[in-house]
RNA sequence: GGCCCGUUGGUCAAGUGGUUAAGACGGCGGCCUCUCACGCCGCAAACAGGAGUUCGACUCUCCUACGGGUCACCA
């Protein structure tokens, strides 16, 4: 391949101009971290705060974790969560291609360009495969030693027969020996770096295709990008970006760097060590509203004393000057919170559908509604996966000891809950309406009429209908979803239990 | 280990030299009440440590400790 100016112009000249332009650029892993999420989050939210526009970019240069299917989870993440991306693989746009690998032509010419400068050099070593073998300590993958490293400085005229010649090369970065290099990140500030602890990267693999530093920084200008959000990560590589970016002569985007998301103080969230991802959040019955605004608050703070915030409301209150540089713990018991919250704020009829699937994994009966089980759960439940062992009394009356007929404050014991029982199954037999008014008012008149309070009575009937000490609802909601027949059957079997 | 970054209650966090150091989750106690939940009221709980600078430090500087990140032909 030829360095030909005119193809450089070329790609210069298609480059978008005009306006913020953020991305996000996932990896295809088959999955996606809630940390991804989060940055995936503030990316759209610095685009769109100013009009601009967000970009979904798949970095796929690792061919051997090619996964099937994981950019349709990426898609699916982003639509699902709202995050609406102006350009990306599926719907193109004007720096298409937006996938990596089919991108892969583009970055060998940069790379050799910057040999041809320089700033850059084809390395002949030979490289040992990295695996996981060794892990901590100086194990070191690879015989390259920057000191003296045999094609640092080899001729870039002999360099080119050999590779005619067919020879395996990487093409490393030929970092500065000495000064220094001062990053400048939206959160972090000016961070300076000793040019002489930077090591020589590998820009362009020995398969062809670039690394995920040097992608990232080929692709990011010529896709316009205007501010790079990444993981605290990849803070210490940032010199090294702006090197590549002097050596081309290209202008240095702004970088907003964010901490990183731990599942405790000294471990990253990890999927490995069994830490939920989104996908899994989803899968037990989050809702993606309130995991991304719980995720969004993890390490950015409004300011304000409003925690709750919608995706158009946090466009609105959004800043990058309050994000925090310290790492953050997730912690569930909060996301329960946003999501009970969220689950609440639901309209009736909304959280009846999503309800559904949940109750019907143990109500089976067909003649109950689960819309009214819904409406009795709503304000029940942190997640939708906790609704099935709330309501698995419903189809069948469980087995259960007569001893939850004894409770204290409510003044019953068994011989009580007997009579209670007998009076409430004669009152509610003669009702003709089954309502849950005409339930309610039977039975509060009853236990007026009886001179006992409310919860004498109520207490034993829902142990009969429900054979537990804590269920959804109370005894008056329960008999109405239950239906009469049931009711009264149940109350008949408390009878008998108590005989 | 070198380099970089961080450190306010158990957790998320506000705070930007002078505050009774917010608020939220969780915890605890209470109210409401036909259980539970919701809702409401209240309580406990923090500036990592040490030197400076200053009339005055959570806020500025330095050191220490602890934690994290990174040092791949992975991203």
């Amino acid at each position: 391949m030829t360095y030909d100016k005119a193809w450089f112009e070329n790609m210069e000249n298609k480059i978008p101009k005009g306006g913020v332009r953020t991305r996000f650029a996932p990896s295809p892993t088959g999955y996606m971290h809630v940390g991804g999420l989060r940055t995936a989050l503030y990316a759209y939210l610095v685009a769109k705060k100013s009009g601009g526009a967000f970009i979904l970019r798949i970095e796929d240069t690792d061919q051997s974790r090619f996964v099937e299917g994981a950019t349709e989870i990426i898609k699916e993440t982003l639509n699902g969560a709202g995050l609406k991306y102006d350009e990306g693989p599926d719907i193109g746009g004007p720096a298409a291609p937006y996938t990596q690998s089919e991108r892969r032509e583009l970055y060998r010419p940069y790379a050799e360009l910057l040999c041809e400068k320089g700033a850059a050099y084809y390395c002949f070593c030979e490289h040992k495969e990295q695996e996981s073998g060794d892990e901590s300590g100086d194990g070191e993958g690879g015989n390259f030693q920057l000191e003296t490293d045999p094609c640092r400085n080899l001729p870039f005229a002999g360099s080119k027969s050999r590779i005619d010649a067919g020879e395996p090369f990487v093409i490393r970065m030929k970092a500065p020996r000495d000064g220094a290099t001062t990053v400048s990140d939206m959160v972090f500030g000016e961070v300076t770096t000793q040019n002489k602890i930077l090591d020589d990267m590998v820009l362009l693999k020995r398969d062809g295709m670039p690394t995920y530093n040097f992608a990232n920084v080929i692709d990011d200008h010529l896709m316009g990008i205007t501010h790079v959000m990444r993981g605290s990560e990849y803070i210490s590589s940032a010199p090294k970006y702006n090197l590549l970016y002097q050596a081309f002569g290209w202008e240095i985007p702004a970088y907003i760097t964010v901490s990183l998301i731990m599942r405790d103080a000294q471990n990253k969230l990890s999927k490995r060590q069994g830490d939920p991802t989104y996908d899994d959040l989803l899968s037990q019955g989050y809702l993606p509203d309130a995991v991304l605004n719980y995720v969004a608050l993890l390490g950015w703070s409004p300011g304000g004393e409003q925690e709750i915030f919608s995706l158009s409301e946090m466009l609105e209150v959004f800043d990058v000057s309050g994000i925090s540089k310290s790492p953050a713990t997730f912690d569930l018991e909060k996301l329960n919170h946003f999501n009970s919250e969220y689950i609440r704020a639901l309209p009736p009829e909304r959280f009846a559908e999503l309800a559904e699937p949940y109750i019907r994994k143990s109500v089976k009966s067909g003649g109950i509604s689960t819309a009214a089980i819904a409406q009795i759960l709503q304000a029940r439940c942190e997640k939708l996966s906790d609704i099935p062992e709330k309501v698995d009394f419903f189809d069948s009356l469980p087995e259960y000891e007569s001893g939850l007929y004894v409770h204290k404050k409510s003044k019953t014991d068994e011989s009580i809950s007997k009579e209670m029982l007998s009076a409430a199954s004669a009152a509610l037999g003669a009702l003709g309406d089954w309502t849950s008014e005409s339930i309610h008012d039977a039975l509060i008149s009853l236990a007026e009429k009886l001179g006992v309070k409310n919860a004498t009575l109520m207490w034993p009937v829902r142990i009969a209908i429900s054979g537990k000490a804590v269920t959804p609802g109370g005894a008056v909601e329960i008999c109405w979803i239950l239906g009469k027949n049931e009711t009264l059957s149940r109350i008949g079997a408390g009878i008998a239990k108590l005989g």
